[in-house]
DNA sequence: TTCATTCTTGACATCATCGTCAATGTTGAC
DNA sequence: GTCAACATTGACGATGATGTCAAGAATGAA
Protein backbone atom coordinates (compact mmCIF):
# COMPACT_ATOMS: atom_id res chain seq x y z
CA UNK A 1 0.00 0.00 0.00
CA UNK A 2 0.94 3.33 -1.14
CA UNK A 3 0.66 6.69 -0.47
CA UNK A 4 -0.88 5.78 3.24
CA UNK A 5 -3.81 7.53 5.24
CA UNK A 6 -3.03 10.20 7.33
CA UNK A 7 -5.23 9.62 9.98
CA UNK A 8 -5.99 7.17 12.43
CA UNK A 9 -9.38 5.73 11.17
CA UNK A 10 -10.91 4.53 14.54
CA UNK A 11 -9.76 7.86 16.11
CA UNK A 12 -11.70 9.77 13.42
CA UNK A 13 -14.67 7.98 13.60
CA UNK A 14 -14.76 7.93 17.42
CA UNK A 15 -14.79 11.49 16.92
CA UNK A 16 -17.44 11.97 13.93
CA UNK A 17 -19.85 9.98 16.68
CA UNK A 18 -19.45 12.75 19.14
CA UNK A 19 -19.93 14.78 16.45
CA UNK A 20 -23.19 13.50 15.05
CA UNK A 21 -23.85 12.72 18.97
CA UNK A 22 -23.95 16.45 19.69
CA UNK A 23 -25.57 17.86 16.41
CA UNK A 24 -27.42 15.44 14.98
CA UNK A 25 -27.08 13.40 11.40
CA UNK A 26 -28.49 16.43 9.51
CA UNK A 27 -27.08 19.40 11.36
CA UNK A 28 -23.89 18.10 11.31
CA UNK A 29 -21.46 19.56 8.11
CA UNK A 30 -18.73 18.26 6.90
CA UNK A 31 -16.90 21.23 8.05
CA UNK A 32 -17.97 20.53 11.92
CA UNK A 33 -16.11 17.26 11.00
CA UNK A 34 -13.17 18.41 9.42
CA UNK A 35 -12.62 20.42 11.89
CA UNK A 36 -13.24 18.23 14.67
CA UNK A 37 -11.03 15.71 13.01
CA UNK A 38 -8.45 18.04 11.66
CA UNK A 39 -8.85 16.24 8.70
CA UNK A 40 -9.42 18.49 5.75
CA UNK A 41 -13.06 18.18 3.49
CA UNK A 42 -11.89 16.97 0.57
CA UNK A 43 -9.97 14.02 2.30
CA UNK A 44 -12.95 13.38 4.13
CA UNK A 45 -14.75 12.95 0.89
CA UNK A 46 -12.19 11.06 -0.95
CA UNK A 47 -11.38 8.60 1.87
CA UNK A 48 -15.74 8.02 3.01
CA UNK A 49 -17.52 9.35 -0.17
CA UNK A 50 -20.07 11.45 1.45
CA UNK A 51 -21.17 12.13 5.13
CA UNK A 52 -23.91 9.57 5.54
CA UNK A 53 -21.26 6.79 4.59
CA UNK A 54 -19.07 8.43 7.78
CA UNK A 55 -22.42 8.55 9.76
CA UNK A 56 -22.82 4.80 9.24
CA UNK A 57 -19.66 3.72 10.29
CA UNK A 58 -19.62 5.98 13.70
CA UNK A 59 -23.40 5.22 14.09
CA UNK A 60 -22.20 1.54 13.52
CA UNK A 61 -20.04 1.59 16.29
CA UNK A 62 -21.95 3.72 19.03
CA UNK A 63 -25.10 0.63 18.45
CA UNK A 64 -22.50 -2.26 19.33
CA UNK A 65 -21.58 -0.01 22.66
CA UNK A 66 -24.96 0.70 23.05
CA UNK A 67 -26.25 -2.98 22.81
CA UNK A 68 -23.47 -4.29 24.58
CA UNK A 69 -24.02 -2.21 27.59
CA UNK A 70 -27.81 -2.54 27.55
CA UNK A 71 -27.17 -6.39 27.54
CA UNK A 72 -25.01 -6.52 30.03
CA UNK A 73 -27.38 -4.01 32.22
CA UNK A 74 -30.18 -6.34 31.55
CA UNK A 75 -28.33 -9.54 32.96
CA UNK A 76 -27.18 -8.25 36.04
CA UNK A 77 -29.31 -9.60 38.75
CA UNK A 78 -32.82 -11.08 38.33
CA UNK A 79 -35.07 -9.55 35.95
CA UNK A 80 -36.42 -6.57 37.59
CA UNK A 81 -32.79 -5.33 38.87
CA UNK A 82 -31.57 -5.87 35.82
CA UNK A 83 -34.70 -3.67 34.53
CA UNK A 84 -33.95 -1.07 36.73
CA UNK A 85 -29.98 -1.20 35.81
CA UNK A 86 -30.84 -0.85 32.04
CA UNK A 87 -33.15 2.10 32.72
CA UNK A 88 -30.11 4.03 34.85
CA UNK A 89 -27.73 2.96 31.99
CA UNK A 90 -29.77 5.04 29.52
CA UNK A 91 -30.77 7.48 31.51
CA UNK A 92 -27.05 7.95 32.20
CA UNK A 93 -26.47 7.16 28.46
CA UNK A 94 -28.83 10.55 27.40
CA UNK A 95 -28.13 13.05 29.81
CA UNK A 96 -23.94 12.83 29.79
CA UNK A 97 -22.32 15.99 28.34
CA UNK A 98 -22.94 19.26 28.67
CA UNK A 99 -24.71 20.25 27.21
CA UNK A 100 -26.70 16.80 27.19
CA UNK A 101 -26.71 14.86 24.03
CA UNK A 102 -29.75 13.05 24.36
CA UNK A 103 -29.80 9.46 22.51
CA UNK A 104 -28.48 9.44 19.27
CA UNK A 105 -30.94 6.76 17.68
CA UNK A 106 -33.62 8.70 19.05
CA UNK A 107 -32.58 11.70 17.24
CA UNK A 108 -31.75 9.74 14.30
CA UNK A 109 -34.81 7.68 14.38
CA UNK A 110 -36.84 11.68 13.76
CA UNK A 111 -34.92 12.40 11.19
CA UNK A 112 -36.32 9.72 9.37
CA UNK A 113 -38.34 11.19 6.49
CA UNK A 114 -35.25 13.11 4.97
CA UNK A 115 -32.94 9.82 5.79
CA UNK A 116 -31.90 7.02 3.79
CA UNK A 117 -32.82 3.63 3.59
CA UNK A 118 -29.80 2.54 5.09
CA UNK A 119 -30.22 4.95 7.88
CA UNK A 120 -34.20 4.16 9.02
CA UNK A 121 -32.56 0.34 8.37
CA UNK A 122 -29.98 1.36 11.16
CA UNK A 123 -32.07 2.77 13.64
CA UNK A 124 -35.04 -0.19 13.22
CA UNK A 125 -32.05 -2.55 13.86
CA UNK A 126 -31.27 -1.23 16.95
CA UNK A 127 -34.58 -0.91 18.34
CA UNK A 128 -35.01 -4.75 16.92
CA UNK A 129 -32.20 -5.92 18.89
CA UNK A 130 -33.07 -4.04 22.00
CA UNK A 131 -36.26 -5.33 21.82
CA UNK A 132 -35.16 -8.70 21.56
CA UNK A 133 -32.72 -8.27 24.64
CA UNK A 134 -35.06 -7.18 26.81
CA UNK A 135 -37.64 -10.21 25.81
CA UNK A 136 -34.65 -12.36 26.83
CA UNK A 137 -34.41 -10.62 30.33
CA UNK A 138 -37.95 -10.42 30.79
CA UNK A 139 -38.57 -13.64 29.56
CA UNK A 140 -35.92 -15.54 31.58
CA UNK A 141 -38.83 -15.89 34.08
CA UNK A 142 -40.10 -19.45 33.29
CA UNK A 143 -43.36 -20.78 33.14
CA UNK A 144 -44.55 -17.35 34.16
CA UNK A 145 -45.29 -15.91 30.80
CA UNK A 146 -46.27 -17.27 27.17
CA UNK A 147 -43.50 -15.93 24.94
CA UNK A 148 -45.94 -13.76 22.90
CA UNK A 149 -46.59 -11.43 26.36
CA UNK A 150 -42.72 -10.99 26.65
CA UNK A 151 -42.27 -10.26 23.67
CA UNK A 152 -45.38 -7.45 23.62
CA UNK A 153 -44.03 -5.90 26.79
CA UNK A 154 -40.73 -6.03 25.60
CA UNK A 155 -41.82 -3.63 23.07
CA UNK A 156 -43.77 -1.66 25.42
CA UNK A 157 -40.44 -1.21 27.53
CA UNK A 158 -38.30 -0.21 24.16
CA UNK A 159 -41.25 2.41 23.56
CA UNK A 160 -41.06 3.76 27.21
CA UNK A 161 -37.22 4.08 26.44
CA UNK A 162 -37.84 6.06 23.71
CA UNK A 163 -40.31 8.51 25.51
CA UNK A 164 -37.36 9.15 27.90
CA UNK A 165 -35.27 10.39 25.38
CA UNK A 166 -38.00 12.79 24.24
CA UNK A 167 -39.08 13.67 27.94
CA UNK A 168 -34.85 14.41 28.08
CA UNK A 169 -34.95 16.98 25.12
CA UNK A 170 -38.02 18.28 26.08
CA UNK A 171 -36.04 19.58 29.40
CA UNK A 172 -36.81 17.01 31.95
CA UNK A 173 -33.59 16.63 34.11
CA UNK A 174 -31.85 13.18 34.78
CA UNK A 175 -33.64 13.13 38.52
CA UNK A 176 -36.89 13.88 36.74
CA UNK A 177 -36.68 11.02 34.14
CA UNK A 178 -35.49 8.59 36.62
CA UNK A 179 -38.70 8.98 39.11
CA UNK A 180 -40.46 8.27 35.59
CA UNK A 181 -38.63 5.10 35.06
CA UNK A 182 -39.36 4.10 38.40
CA UNK A 183 -42.92 4.35 38.22
CA UNK A 184 -42.93 2.77 35.28
CA UNK A 185 -41.09 -0.52 36.26
CA UNK A 186 -43.45 -0.14 39.72
CA UNK A 187 -46.40 -0.50 37.10
CA UNK A 188 -45.42 -2.92 35.24
CA UNK A 189 -43.32 -4.99 37.51
CA UNK A 190 -45.83 -7.35 38.47
CA UNK A 191 -45.66 -8.81 35.39
CA UNK A 192 -42.27 -9.30 35.45
CA UNK B 1 -56.94 50.21 6.70
CA UNK B 2 -55.72 50.63 3.43
CA UNK B 3 -53.02 48.54 1.54
CA UNK B 4 -55.01 45.39 2.66
CA UNK B 5 -53.39 41.89 3.23
CA UNK B 6 -53.95 39.92 0.15
CA UNK B 7 -54.43 36.51 1.86
CA UNK B 8 -56.71 35.17 4.84
CA UNK B 9 -54.30 34.83 7.42
CA UNK B 10 -55.87 31.73 8.99
CA UNK B 11 -56.27 29.72 5.85
CA UNK B 12 -51.86 30.52 5.99
CA UNK B 13 -51.54 29.15 9.61
CA UNK B 14 -53.36 26.51 8.54
CA UNK B 15 -51.48 25.67 5.51
CA UNK B 16 -48.27 26.87 7.23
CA UNK B 17 -49.19 24.59 9.59
CA UNK B 18 -49.68 21.42 7.01
CA UNK B 19 -45.96 22.48 5.78
CA UNK B 20 -44.15 22.23 9.42
CA UNK B 21 -45.88 19.20 10.64
CA UNK B 22 -44.67 17.56 7.16
CA UNK B 23 -41.13 19.03 7.39
CA UNK B 24 -40.57 20.00 10.32
CA UNK B 25 -39.73 23.10 11.81
CA UNK B 26 -36.45 23.10 10.55
CA UNK B 27 -36.20 21.59 7.61
CA UNK B 28 -39.29 23.71 6.11
CA UNK B 29 -38.06 26.95 4.33
CA UNK B 30 -39.50 29.79 3.57
CA UNK B 31 -39.80 28.63 -0.15
CA UNK B 32 -41.53 26.11 0.82
CA UNK B 33 -44.75 28.36 2.89
CA UNK B 34 -44.02 30.34 -0.19
CA UNK B 35 -45.07 27.89 -2.09
CA UNK B 36 -47.61 26.26 -0.51
CA UNK B 37 -50.03 29.51 0.58
CA UNK B 38 -49.21 31.41 -2.43
CA UNK B 39 -47.54 33.92 -0.92
CA UNK B 40 -44.55 35.60 -2.31
CA UNK B 41 -41.51 35.28 0.28
CA UNK B 42 -41.12 38.71 0.73
CA UNK B 43 -45.10 38.93 1.50
CA UNK B 44 -44.73 36.41 4.29
CA UNK B 45 -41.26 38.41 6.03
CA UNK B 46 -43.09 41.58 5.76
CA UNK B 47 -46.68 40.13 7.60
CA UNK B 48 -44.89 38.11 10.11
CA UNK B 49 -40.94 38.86 10.35
CA UNK B 50 -39.07 35.26 9.87
CA UNK B 51 -40.22 31.50 9.92
CA UNK B 52 -40.34 30.80 13.55
CA UNK B 53 -42.78 33.33 13.88
CA UNK B 54 -44.99 31.87 11.47
CA UNK B 55 -44.16 28.76 13.53
CA UNK B 56 -45.29 29.77 16.51
CA UNK B 57 -48.74 30.72 15.33
CA UNK B 58 -49.25 27.52 13.72
CA UNK B 59 -48.02 25.44 16.54
CA UNK B 60 -50.17 27.56 18.86
CA UNK B 61 -53.22 26.78 16.77
CA UNK B 62 -52.08 22.93 16.82
CA UNK B 63 -51.50 22.51 20.39
CA UNK B 64 -54.90 24.01 21.35
CA UNK B 65 -56.93 21.61 18.52
CA UNK B 66 -54.33 19.09 20.12
CA UNK B 67 -55.08 19.43 23.72
CA UNK B 68 -59.18 19.68 23.40
CA UNK B 69 -59.22 16.82 21.10
CA UNK B 70 -56.83 14.75 24.11
CA UNK B 71 -59.41 16.59 26.78
CA UNK B 72 -62.37 15.06 25.14
CA UNK B 73 -60.98 11.48 24.48
CA UNK B 74 -59.81 11.40 28.16
CA UNK B 75 -63.42 12.71 29.49
CA UNK B 76 -65.17 9.98 27.73
CA UNK B 77 -66.50 7.10 29.64
CA UNK B 78 -64.77 5.75 32.94
CA UNK B 79 -60.74 5.95 32.87
CA UNK B 80 -59.90 3.11 31.52
CA UNK B 81 -62.49 4.09 28.83
CA UNK B 82 -60.60 7.55 28.49
CA UNK B 83 -57.01 6.43 28.30
CA UNK B 84 -57.73 3.79 25.53
CA UNK B 85 -59.51 6.47 23.18
CA UNK B 86 -56.90 9.04 24.18
CA UNK B 87 -54.54 6.50 23.12
CA UNK B 88 -56.36 6.10 19.82
CA UNK B 89 -56.95 9.88 19.09
CA UNK B 90 -53.02 10.22 19.53
CA UNK B 91 -52.08 7.14 17.31
CA UNK B 92 -54.90 8.25 14.57
CA UNK B 93 -53.06 11.83 14.43
CA UNK B 94 -49.58 10.96 14.46
CA UNK B 95 -50.11 8.08 11.40
CA UNK B 96 -52.74 10.29 9.08
CA UNK B 97 -51.30 11.27 5.77
CA UNK B 98 -49.49 9.58 3.50
CA UNK B 99 -46.85 9.43 4.04
CA UNK B 100 -47.67 9.46 7.69
CA UNK B 101 -47.05 13.27 8.97
CA UNK B 102 -45.39 11.93 12.83
CA UNK B 103 -46.02 13.54 16.39
CA UNK B 104 -45.35 17.64 15.47
CA UNK B 105 -44.64 18.27 19.34
CA UNK B 106 -42.06 15.22 19.42
CA UNK B 107 -40.22 16.10 15.84
CA UNK B 108 -40.25 19.96 17.40
CA UNK B 109 -38.97 18.63 21.20
CA UNK B 110 -36.13 16.92 18.93
CA UNK B 111 -35.06 19.69 17.14
CA UNK B 112 -34.59 21.24 21.04
CA UNK B 113 -30.69 21.77 20.85
CA UNK B 114 -31.17 24.40 17.40
CA UNK B 115 -34.37 25.82 18.13
CA UNK B 116 -35.32 29.39 20.52
CA UNK B 117 -36.15 29.86 23.47
CA UNK B 118 -39.92 30.15 22.73
CA UNK B 119 -40.15 26.97 21.12
CA UNK B 120 -38.91 25.15 23.87
CA UNK B 121 -41.26 26.59 25.81
CA UNK B 122 -44.31 25.68 23.94
CA UNK B 123 -43.31 22.04 23.43
CA UNK B 124 -42.86 22.15 27.88
CA UNK B 125 -46.07 23.78 27.43
CA UNK B 126 -47.99 20.91 25.48
CA UNK B 127 -46.23 18.00 27.38
CA UNK B 128 -47.33 19.66 31.24
CA UNK B 129 -50.52 20.53 29.83
CA UNK B 130 -51.29 16.71 28.91
CA UNK B 131 -49.58 15.71 31.87
CA UNK B 132 -52.44 17.59 33.92
CA UNK B 133 -55.27 16.66 31.87
CA UNK B 134 -54.16 13.23 32.12
CA UNK B 135 -53.17 13.23 35.77
CA UNK B 136 -56.68 14.65 36.37
CA UNK B 137 -58.85 11.61 34.25
CA UNK B 138 -57.12 9.16 35.92
CA UNK B 139 -56.85 10.97 39.29
CA UNK B 140 -60.70 10.85 39.23
CA UNK B 141 -60.62 7.65 40.81
CA UNK B 142 -61.35 8.65 44.34
CA UNK B 143 -59.64 7.75 47.29
CA UNK B 144 -57.68 5.02 45.50
CA UNK B 145 -54.55 6.85 44.81
CA UNK B 146 -52.64 10.02 46.03
CA UNK B 147 -52.71 13.06 43.67
CA UNK B 148 -48.64 12.44 43.69
CA UNK B 149 -49.45 9.19 42.37
CA UNK B 150 -51.43 10.11 39.90
CA UNK B 151 -49.45 12.50 38.65
CA UNK B 152 -46.04 10.42 38.75
CA UNK B 153 -48.11 7.79 36.32
CA UNK B 154 -49.66 11.12 34.51
CA UNK B 155 -46.07 11.46 33.65
CA UNK B 156 -45.15 7.84 32.76
CA UNK B 157 -48.32 8.05 30.24
CA UNK B 158 -46.96 11.01 28.57
CA UNK B 159 -43.64 9.59 28.49
CA UNK B 160 -44.88 6.45 26.69
CA UNK B 161 -47.05 8.89 23.73
CA UNK B 162 -43.52 10.34 23.08
CA UNK B 163 -42.17 6.68 22.71
CA UNK B 164 -45.09 5.84 20.44
CA UNK B 165 -43.84 9.10 18.50
CA UNK B 166 -40.79 7.86 18.36
CA UNK B 167 -41.71 4.05 17.14
CA UNK B 168 -43.55 6.30 14.27
CA UNK B 169 -41.01 7.23 12.74
CA UNK B 170 -38.75 4.25 12.88
CA UNK B 171 -41.41 2.37 10.90
CA UNK B 172 -44.26 0.72 13.10
CA UNK B 173 -47.50 0.71 11.92
CA UNK B 174 -50.79 2.25 13.00
CA UNK B 175 -51.44 -1.41 14.15
CA UNK B 176 -48.13 -2.55 16.36
CA UNK B 177 -48.93 1.06 18.10
CA UNK B 178 -52.24 0.30 18.42
CA UNK B 179 -51.31 -3.22 20.40
CA UNK B 180 -48.32 -1.88 22.12
CA UNK B 181 -50.74 1.01 23.96
CA UNK B 182 -52.76 -1.78 24.74
CA UNK B 183 -50.44 -3.69 26.23
CA UNK B 184 -49.21 -0.72 28.37
CA UNK B 185 -52.70 0.13 29.24
CA UNK B 186 -53.41 -3.37 30.54
CA UNK B 187 -50.09 -3.32 32.37
CA UNK B 188 -50.62 0.15 34.34
CA UNK B 189 -54.39 -0.26 34.06
CA UNK B 190 -54.29 -2.20 37.53
CA UNK B 191 -53.44 1.36 39.11
CA UNK B 192 -56.03 3.05 36.87
C1' DT C 1 -60.65 62.36 -7.49
C1' DT C 2 -56.65 62.47 -4.95
C1' DC C 3 -53.46 60.71 -1.87
C1' DA C 4 -51.19 58.55 1.92
C1' DT C 5 -50.62 54.12 3.55
C1' DT C 6 -49.69 49.57 3.23
C1' DC C 7 -48.99 45.39 0.78
C1' DT C 8 -46.76 43.00 -3.05
C1' DT C 9 -43.22 41.86 -6.13
C1' DG C 10 -38.92 40.56 -7.99
C1' DA C 11 -34.25 41.40 -7.60
C1' DC C 12 -30.21 41.67 -4.88
C1' DA C 13 -26.30 40.71 -1.81
C1' DT C 14 -24.79 37.40 1.51
C1' DC C 15 -23.85 33.18 3.42
C1' DA C 16 -23.12 28.27 4.12
C1' DT C 17 -22.80 23.98 2.18
C1' DC C 18 -21.91 20.72 -1.22
C1' DG C 19 -19.14 17.90 -4.33
C1' DT C 20 -15.21 18.06 -7.55
C1' DC C 21 -10.65 18.65 -9.33
C1' DA C 22 -5.97 19.67 -10.61
C1' DA C 23 -1.83 20.36 -8.46
C1' DT C 24 1.11 18.86 -4.99
C1' DG C 25 3.14 16.02 -1.84
C1' DT C 26 4.37 11.46 0.20
C1' DT C 27 5.35 6.69 0.53
C1' DG C 28 6.20 1.94 -0.26
C1' DA C 29 7.41 -1.31 -4.00
C1' DC C 30 10.69 -2.58 -7.24
C1' DG D 1 16.98 5.81 -6.39
C1' DT D 2 13.02 5.85 -9.25
C1' DC D 3 8.38 5.85 -9.86
C1' DA D 4 3.63 4.54 -9.71
C1' DA D 5 -0.08 4.91 -6.64
C1' DC D 6 -2.49 7.16 -3.47
C1' DA D 7 -3.57 10.95 -0.06
C1' DT D 8 -3.77 15.81 0.76
C1' DT D 9 -4.73 20.45 -0.17
C1' DG D 10 -6.94 24.61 -1.46
C1' DA D 11 -9.69 26.56 -4.73
C1' DC D 12 -13.70 26.43 -7.68
C1' DG D 13 -18.51 26.53 -9.30
C1' DA D 14 -23.11 25.30 -8.15
C1' DT D 15 -26.90 25.36 -5.22
C1' DG D 16 -30.28 26.88 -2.12
C1' DA D 17 -31.51 29.56 1.80
C1' DT D 18 -31.67 33.99 4.20
C1' DG D 19 -33.08 38.73 4.92
C1' DT D 20 -33.54 43.35 2.69
C1' DC D 21 -35.08 46.81 -0.38
C1' DA D 22 -36.75 49.91 -3.97
C1' DA D 23 -40.31 50.23 -7.11
C1' DG D 24 -44.96 49.38 -8.24
C1' DA D 25 -49.87 48.33 -7.22
C1' DA D 26 -54.01 48.59 -4.67
C1' DT D 27 -57.22 50.59 -1.52
C1' DG D 28 -59.86 53.25 1.90
C1' DA D 29 -60.15 58.03 3.64
C1' DA D 30 -60.90 62.75 2.78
Amino acid sequence: MVGVRQFDEDALIATALDVFWRKGLHDATMQDLAAATGVQRGSLYNAYGDKEAIFLRAFDQYAEQFLHAAGSALASGDPAAGLRNFFDMIIVNMTEGAPARGCLTTRTALDAAISSEDVRRRVQGVLSRLEQLIGKAIGAVPARRSVADANRLARVIVTFTRGLAVMERAGYSRKQLRESATTFIDAVIGDV
